[in-house]
DNA sequence: ATCAAAGATAGAATGACTCTACTTTTGTCG
DNA sequence: CGACAAAAGTAGAGTCATTCTATCTTTGAT
């Protein structure tokens, strides 16, 4: 049944409850500089708590569980316009995405500064968007008449997913995102 | 003063005494089964003399700092065969390196399965082979007339320090590591 | 012989994460 | 409606990596 219940209601709330307070206290300490424990209290939750919701612990608290991500790389590359190539469409896509808009919401900014100037932080993101690796591999051979596991397309597949995190720490990511996507497209030329 | 005395001989004992004893233990029990009070215990030292030598943690333990790793890839960059290109004398390089040796050394094999086996020792590989990244950047960025900040340079020395990881854990790592090359000289072509 | 630095140590402290056993809620079913 | 099982939370203890502090020992240099 499709139970979107009382439970379900309160369960949410409480896992938006500690994301919302994780993010407060990162912001305003420092990721290194706030415990679990801390976050635990600002959300009214016992500790156990939190890695009931985020069992892929600290990290993970300020964080979606990356299976919309997957699923619209995945649809950006099924879905796209005829006639356009899949490496198109990819670059499309991130463009609008991630470290790349351009039109800066208001706590988008911050999130974004704070995830990159924190390691522990940027590793974790870079390891969400490689979950969605086979998804788009698998995406990816089902468009070019391949195998799924065809380790160039497995390759291919990891070296777009880390485009964010290679680009968005360019003083230009959108120019270093179309300089990556080149380099894919084209190979590497020796001579410039 | 070139101090080779006996401090530093002394040194550099414990510090293989502890490599050598994770290492057994990792392999006896598991990377996960191990505690590092054990392995300072089984190499005959203080807790704290473990974090001393190994300031990077537990993952380290059995690998070398990757300096020469780093020195190795830059020196197969500048040194190459001329006329050879800066790619080929990586593909040629890595393919002698690394999870690609056919002649598998006798406690080398069972390592390899280890790393590979133990996610964190992976990562931590992955993480040793990226530290040569710069290094990489500047010297592919010396041989071809471009800027070592050329994110176009940045991204290939990344893409290509992370093929070990990726061919590693092919059936056929040298079929992978081969078509890999193929994909970063080319680049990507939509029908096979 | 003397002294300062490097290497090593013991032991306590911190903090992330896990485990176990227990209570409270909520959806379901007779 | 009332009983009940599963889900969500909780308290508290325990494990383990890593850090810190204070202290001791060895070694190299003067």
């Amino acid at each position: 049944m499709e139970t979107v219940g009382r439970r379900e209601r309160k369960k949410a709330r409480t896992r938006q409850a500690l994301s919302e307070a994780a993010m407060e206290l990162f912001l305003e300490r420092g990721y290194d500089n706030v415990t679990v424990a801390e976050i635990a209290t600002a959300a009214d939750t016992a500790l156990a708590t939190v890695f009931k919701h985020f069992p892929d612990g600290k990290e993970s608290l300020i964080f979606d569980d990356g299976s919309e991500r997957t699923a619209a790389v995945v649809a950006a590359v099924r879905d796209r316009a005829p006639g356009q190539s899949v490496l198109g469409a990819l670059r499309e896509f991130l463009s609008a995405r991630g470290p790349f808009r351009r039109d800066a919401p208001p706590g988008f900014r911050r999130k974004t500064e704070l995830i990159s100037g924190t390691p522990a932080l940027r590793q974790y993101q870079v390891k969400l968007w490689l979950r969605g690796r086979d998804a788009l591999a698998e995406a990816i051979a089902a468009e070019t008449g391949r195998a799924g596991d065809d380790i160039a397309i497995r390759a291919l597949a990891r070296y777009v997913l880390e485009i964010p995190d290679l680009a968005g720490s360019e003083p230009d990511p959108h120019a270093a995102l179309d300089a990556v996507f080149d380099l894919l497209e084209h190979g590497w030329r020796e001579s410039p």
